[in-house]
DNA sequence: TCGATTTAGTTTCCTAGTCAACAGGGAGTT
DNA sequence: AACTCCCTGTTGACTAGGAAACTAAATCGA
């Protein structure tokens, strides 16, 4: 039987699927206080490690240099982001995230928290430790950098 | 203690990181093909359902319709895929594959089996069974559109 | 110390979506 | 019929990101 694998066959389709969904209802929640998703994880990276490199954040969170430029330059538009030219080498630049920036952490920290809880809360404590536990097999078999150091 | 979680410390955060590793690597499977994973998923669920007005895919594949006016007629460039108008309703059109789209199915639904089990592969039996499982649980407790019907 | 290479970040062009405005056809009401 | 409302699919303006060309600065090698 030579027969076709339907979409739905796969774990990727599904993983897609519920991945998609989470981010998106992630995006509705923080669109209240005007961030993106993308924001978000760029903010919070920046919260630990400021002043850092835009080339180290690029690598963090897995995007091109160029995506991670185009970022900064929104968020210093919204004033939460602030870019100085390093002292050290001159072509380099440090990023770090300003009084008003810093003060929405914990807010948007908040609504993160809310919709993993939304999402993942309708699974047993069981459940959901075991689908951490396999996420990150996945991450850790495969190369996937953008791992979180901490 | 009024700690702001990390990035890490959510499965959605996981669970994007790993499906979207799972998709691009997908998308450089077949874009030996010449095809996109939107692509993929569009020819795939017309294989089964032709013919097909676009708002029938554009529900299926949770996309607007002006995502899947453009993705058609991309495909019918690529000459994969063929529009003919609805007789009864003279604003319908109904899709499906041609020939040639048709006969690529196979050769692309066998890459998708291969990309789910090179990246699933690396899971025990029971892993992959429970990870199969909570997805579903996830995506039925949910809002649930884009389901497979059948 | 000068040229070649490498590195940091920006910019340009392209793709692929959303959203909202639209054009045109159907259906119901009077 | 004519009016209104709804439904079909398309289009245009806009957004976010990737790839690659580019600029400028540092480093390396003779």
């Amino acid at each position: 039987m030579t027969s076709v694998a339907k979409l739905t066959d796969h774990t990727g389709y599904w993983m897609r699927m519920v991945s998609n969904a989470v981010s998106q209802e992630f995006s509705r929640k923080v669109s209240c206080e005007d961030v993106t998703v993308a924001e978000w994880s760029f903010m919070r990276s920046l919260y630990d490690l400021e002043p850092t490199p835009p080339s180290v954040l690029a690598e963090r969170m897995t995007m091109t240099k160029g995506a991670i430029s185009k970022l900064a330059e929104r968020l210093m538009a919204k004033g939460l982001v602030a870019k100085a030219q390093s002292r050290e080498d001159r072509r380099a630049h440090n990023l770090s995230l300003t009084t008003k920036g810093r003060a929405k952490i914990p807010l948007l920290a908040s609504l993160a928290d809310q919709n993993d809880a939304d999402f993942f809360g309708v699974l047993t404590k069981e459940e959901h430790e075991t689908l951490d536990h396999i996420l990150r097999v996945l991450t850790e078999k495969r190369d996937l950098r953008a791992t979180p150091v901490d």
